[in-house]
DNA sequence: TTCCGGAGCGTTTTT
DNA sequence: CGCTCCGGAA
């Protein structure tokens, strides 16, 4: 007991001792928060506050569920099967799996993943003879999302014009889709758990009455919805009311593109009235040096809740800056330095490459492989998004449901077998005429085109009796065989990857398999094939698995600083630091933008535990065209004193109006020359006041961000982004722009 | 059904 | 520049 609370500082141990009551705990970078987090856990269970029933713990990402139920395993001997603890998403599917019928949905609902969930949007407008053009399947998506994710169902949305009234009768057609395959969407998880609770009064306090102590993991990354859910779950002051303790960071919230709302923060106080806000802000991550360059970064901004990092570690080394001529040279300079560093003994996998966008690490990657640096790279597919596992699913999940229509769609004739477009065709309308799932409409067909769809039919009805005594891997496996998935892939020349994929497939079920007869699963569920195979198929949704594989290689580590987001290394190396890469001049027209772009770097800065490089180029090719960018205006924004220039340092600052002529010889500079010829001047180019970054008005085009400069005097362009009408190159001689912001 | 070429586009991403 | 997507031809 007292070993549990053992090396908390001051702060930390405040927060996990708190009486129960409500609690927000402002904790900064490295400060320990899934410490607290789990230890308060502990502490309220050891104290007798509060049995493990009674605790629901909230998390964005499977992860640092784990990483919570690994870390509460490890801290004291309980069973932690009794808490809810999981993602928003995770915790949702359990609520609606246990009161389906409440819900409205059957027992073995399944879940689109967000490309399941476009095929079907795509196919819905195919149905209807919506004309994709007018109606961008993507943004369509995008618009239905935003409702659910504000709690608006069709009938609720504000439409003022015929353009929004015709989206809302999609979202409505969608729904009505949704509800007769049987499917449920991501937000649509969190909607409709939020609606059982607030119109079903019993379930509500059930639920209320049993959550003693709600915690919540990154506060600030929650939306709309996902406060109400807790506001609700949480219940007030007549309903019994659970204890909320969350845990946040406002300067790290870099979510807001999805629908993050920091506001929850403020409003949680408020709403709460919340009697404790504790800030964790020593760190034990970083030097000195790297968390003064963070603090005064993020000062710049001023919608804070306000937050200070120090350190007891020391100053450490300064922060290396390295202004390179091309992005080439730039890869160049920090491959050269991390082969330096890999001899003087740093492992590779504690040395991470971060960039803004994805885009950039081409040039990296090209650099690291023609140098034979091990490397690996985060993003991209995952394991349940490869085509050959949904595939693989896609026949799971007509065994399990056979109304599911983007299933059905996906792999009706994958292997081929002879039903083209028309006999598609034929059924969907078919399928429209009885109102009924194409499944179930291809007993309703006569004629040629209904003999191999009756055929596909059979095959799957086989499929289900087959299996229906098999363990989960072995039906997985007899799946895979009898669909002819495999047969298939063994025939194609590139499919050797995809076959080891499908046995990749079969070993997750059976490792399922294992997890679920070893009793670590919720009570509440039943243990019959057709259940285990649907939490396997909700598993494969809502964990589509780590991109992060092999992560025990010795590999450099390249990913977006997103990506790093929770993570740590020795040394970081942050390249880019150019306006319009970062920050994205995409961000500089949004309201807030640039602030979350300054949230961004302030994650990117406090990823390095002990050396830090931020690194810009002159020049840059960026979409095929080669752009010349100012240094960011981060940068600036970091002190003089804490760093320490490789390259010759530039006395020109970005934004002043009349940028300087700037002289600088390659020939007489060290350690790690670029060898490159400097690229056309740009720094002699008089932009009339304007500069790269620039927001600009123009009466024609409206809004705009300037992107980049070429020419000079009265030759001089400016290439300039509109929020409306895109790029354009203007002349600066003849179009009138006015700098705005 | 498959393959090729042209057009279009190009932040960040979890569930 | 390099990728994805779509449509047309083999």
């Amino acid at each position: 007991m007292s070993q549990l609370l053992d090396n908390l500082n001051p702060e930390q141990l405040a927060a996990v001792t708190l009486p129960p009551q409500h609690a927000l705990i402002l904790a900064g970078a490295g400060s320990g928060k899934t410490r607290v987090l789990t230890t308060r856990i502990a502490w309220l269970i050891q104290n007798g506050f509060c049995s493990a029933q009674g605790i629901l713990a909230v998390t964005f990402t499977n992860k640092a569920a784990k990483e919570m139920l690994t870390r509460l395993s490890a801290m004291f001997p309980i069973n932690t099967r009794g808490m809810w603890i999981g993602t928003f998403h995770g915790l949702c599917n359990r609520f609606l799996r246990a009161h389906h019928r409440e819900a409205g949905l059957p027992q073995l609902f399944q879940i689109l993943d967000s490309g399941d969930q476009l095929a079907s949007i795509k196919r819905l407008l195919k149905t209807l003879n919506v004309d994709d053009e007018k109606f961008p399947p993507r943004e369509l998506q995008h618009f239905i999302n935003g409702q659910k994710e504000a709690g608006i169902r069709p009938a609720a949305v504000e439409a003022w014009d015929d353009y929004t009234r015709r989206r809302v009768e999609l979202y409505m057609e969608y729904e009505a889709q949704c509800q007769r395959e049987a499917v449920v969407d991501f937000p649509e998880l969190l909607l409709r758990s939020y609606e059982l609770l607030e119109r079903n009064e019993p379930i509500r306090r059930h639920y209320q009455a049993r959550f003693r102590h709600i915690l919540v993991d990154e506060f600030q990354d929650t939306n709309v919805l996902q406060y109400r859910w807790l506001k609700l779950l949480a219940g007030n002051g007549d309903e019994g009311c659970a204890c909320l303790f969350c845990v946040g960071d406002d300067d790290q919230s870099i979510y807001r593109f999805r629908g993050a709302e920091i506001g929850n923060m403020r409003d949680f106080e408020r709403d709460f009235k919340v009697p404790a806000v504790i800030r964790l802000e020593q760190n034990y991550r970083s030097h000195g040096n790297i968390l003064d360059a963070a603090n005064a970064l993020i000062s710049n901004n001023s919608k804070r809740l306000g937050k200070s990092l120090w350190t007891d570690r020391g100053a450490g080394e300064p922060i290396r800056v390295y202004e390179a001529f091309t992005d080439s040279d730039e890869a160049r300079f920090i491959v050269e330095e991390v082969q330096s560093l890999v001899r003087e003994g740093i492992s590779r996998s504690d040395i991470a490459l971060l960039y803004r966008s994805n885009a950039q690490s081409r040039v990296l990657e090209h650099q690291l492989f023609s140098s034979g640096v091990a490397y690996r790279v985060y993003g991209g597919l995952r394991f349940f998004e490869r085509q050959e596992v949904k595939h693989a699913l896609a026949y799971l999940r007509l065994i399990a449901n056979p109304d599911d229509d983007t299933a059905f769609t996906r792999v009706v004739n994958f292997p081929t077998r002879g039903i083209g477009a028309r006999s598609l065709e034929a059924l969907q309308d078919a399928a429209r005429t009885w109102n009924t799932p194409l499944y179930q409409t291809v007993p309703h067909l006569s004629g040629k085109p209904g003999t191999s769809l009756a055929q596909f039919v059979g095959l799957i009805e086989r499929l289900r009796q087959e299996t229906a005594a098999l363990p989960l891997h072995e039906m997985v496996d007899h799946v895979i065989e009898m669909s002819g998935l495999r047969t298939h892939y063994k025939n194609e020349k590139e499919g050797q990857e995809r076959l080891e994929n499908l046995d990749e497939l079969i070993n997750a079920a059976a490792n399922f398999n294992a997890e679920v007869g070893s009793g670590e699963r919720p009570a509440d569920m039943g243990t019959d094939t057709g259940t285990v195979l649907a939490e396997f198929l909700a598993h494969a949704s809502l964990e589509a698995g780590d991109h992060q594989a092999d992560a025990g290689t010795e590999a450099v580590q390249l990913m977006t600083v997103h990506a790093a987001k929770g993570l740590e290394f020795d040394v970081v190396f942050l390249s880019g630091l150019e306006e319009g890469l970062f920050p994205h001049e995409n961000s500089i027209l949004e309201s807030d933008g640039l602030e979350e772009e300054r949230r961004l770097m302030y994650v990117a800065v406090t990823r390095a535990r002990q050396r830090l490089y931020l690194s810009f180029t002159q020049s840059r090719m960026l979409h095929g065209q080669v752009r010349y960018n100012l240094r960011s205006r981060f940068l600036e924004e970091i002190p003089e004193a804490l760093t320490k220039w490789l390259t010759p340092p530039n006395p020109r600052r970005s934004f002043v109006s009349e940028p300087s002529p700037r002289y600088y010889n390659p020939g007489s500079s060290k350690p790690a020359a670029p060898s490159m010829p400097p690229p056309p001047p740009q720094k002699s180019r008089d932009l009339g006041g304007l500069s790269i970054g620039q927001a600009v008005s123009h009466i024609r085009f409206g809004e705009g961000v300037i992107v980049a400069a070429e020419g000079s005097g009265s030759d001089a362009r400016v290439q300039v982004k509109f929020a409306e009408s895109g790029a354009k190159w203007l002349m600066l001689a003849v179009a009138k722009l006015t700098p705005i912001g």
